[in-house]
DNA sequence: CCCGGTTCGTTTGCATACAATCCTTCGCAT
DNA sequence: ATGCGAAGGATTGTATGCAAACGAACCGGG
């Protein structure tokens, strides 16, 4: 969309804004896996010059949300069920190490939000609205990562999810893993309450473990179901 | 065909080889924490047009080895104490999962060689040969990332590790802190062996724990021998 | 019919020119 | 003397020009 005054707003360098917007644009589909990034298209789509736009793909590169092939431009990495699983294995170490942490560190408010968000979503579970649940439930995490009280933690857990994110927004996993997901929930809370590290590390992973599982199966054509039990 | 200007090398672009130079020189502390890139002076000296160091520059900050100011250029991250130990956490997630992982995957062979490093390690050990322990200690931690057969939680290990490693390099602990490591490492190959993943998991938070104190004990100066020899 | 080589358009990589911003410093008034 | 402010130099941010590499199409020969 062409915003002509930038007025306050110019104060960000554009390759910042470009950074944003393409990684937006990645993280949401709008550049889907396997597409290539021709600088001159995107040069006139997002009305910069080659220069800023360079910059922003470097960086992307640099996060692991693109491809960058040796003056051949850069493409959207597609990933396979092995990076798929690698992707989520670092997910679930970066967000056990989370939940334990925050069940150090963790404040009664910070927890009672929690609660608050979860009986949110409990809502939207009960009339299957499956973007609201998604918002409540990415608001619940990103509170658990504010109260591990670790922004280098932070910081790599929110880079790493951007690369699975668009995988998530695809996920639209049946009525008993959704109930199973919820049970986690629960166990979650219990488990920052009684500040009960070892089970939170626990469930977590486990949680992970079911997402990847559900991506996996979103992915994998639904032939025949010989999925059978991987540890 | 092969022109021999230059030949193999010629075929790397300009910006990577200049971005793996500058991470050499951040984690080697030629460019020290706090330092200002200046990007005239940088491209005189790696003889690069500013294009090609701004790109790379733009990743280093993508990686969080360097901070970009807006309008005012890039410096070295200083990194406080709450930084280090947020960094240390990160690590420690990172490495237990590895661990964890490797205890699981690890074939006997890797196990063999792992042996044979540690051996050497001793070696250097008894010969209070530091660089030659750290050379091992590197190779060991390695051998035990590749046989989590990940390569995701690899590359993050590697990206944070970086952040950290200019400040290990000075880390020089005095001998009980380096005698318990030694321990440490035993009862890693030992986890390792019996595929103790809970095990391994929980002596490599504890050795990260160590070598973060380590670190901090450095840095926080012990208030007398102020004067002492610089080096 | 297939294959290798060549040529040309396209795209990326790098260098440089120009614009905007910042920082220092100097001058001036209070 | 000190504080404020403007001007100048220096530095970063952006745009554009040029060269090299890639790839597709074309062509000629086996």
């Amino acid at each position: 969309m062409d915003v002509p005054t930038q007025t306050a707003a110019t104060r960000r360098a554009l390759h910042a804004a470009v950074l944003t917007r393409l990684r937006d644009m990645i993280v949401e589909g709008e550049l889907a896996p396997g597409a290539r990034l021709n600088e001159r298209v995107l040069c006139e789509k997002l009305a910069v010059s080659r220069t800023p736009l360079r910059e922003a793909m470097k960086m992307l590169a640099a996060e692991g949300l693109l491809v960058l092939l040796p003056n051949r431009g850069a493409v959207v990495p597609e990933l396979s069920a092995d990076d798929i699983r690698h992707t989520f294995e670092l997910m679930a170490a970066l967000e056990a190490a989370n939940g334990e942490l925050a069940c150090q560190r963790i404040t009664p408010e910070e927890l009672d939000e929690i609660r608050a968000l979860h009986y949110e979503m409990l809502a939207c579970y009960a009339r299957r609205d499956l973007p609201g649940y998604y918002k409540r439930n990415a608001a619940i995490h990103n509170l658990i990562n504010l109260a591990a009280r670790n922004p280098a933690l932070t910081q790599t857990y929110r880079t790493i999810n951007a690369r699975i994110q668009a995988l998530r927004f695809r996920s639209n996993f049946n009525r008993e893993k959704w109930e199973a997901a919820v049970e986690e929930h629960e166990a979650m809370i219990d488990a920052l309450a009684k500040r009960d590290g070892a089970r939170m590390r626990q469930i977590l992973t486990q949680h992970l473990r079911h997402k990847c599982d559900a991506v996996l199966a979103e992915l994998a054509p639904p032939v025949q179901q010989s999925t059978a039990a991987k540890p």
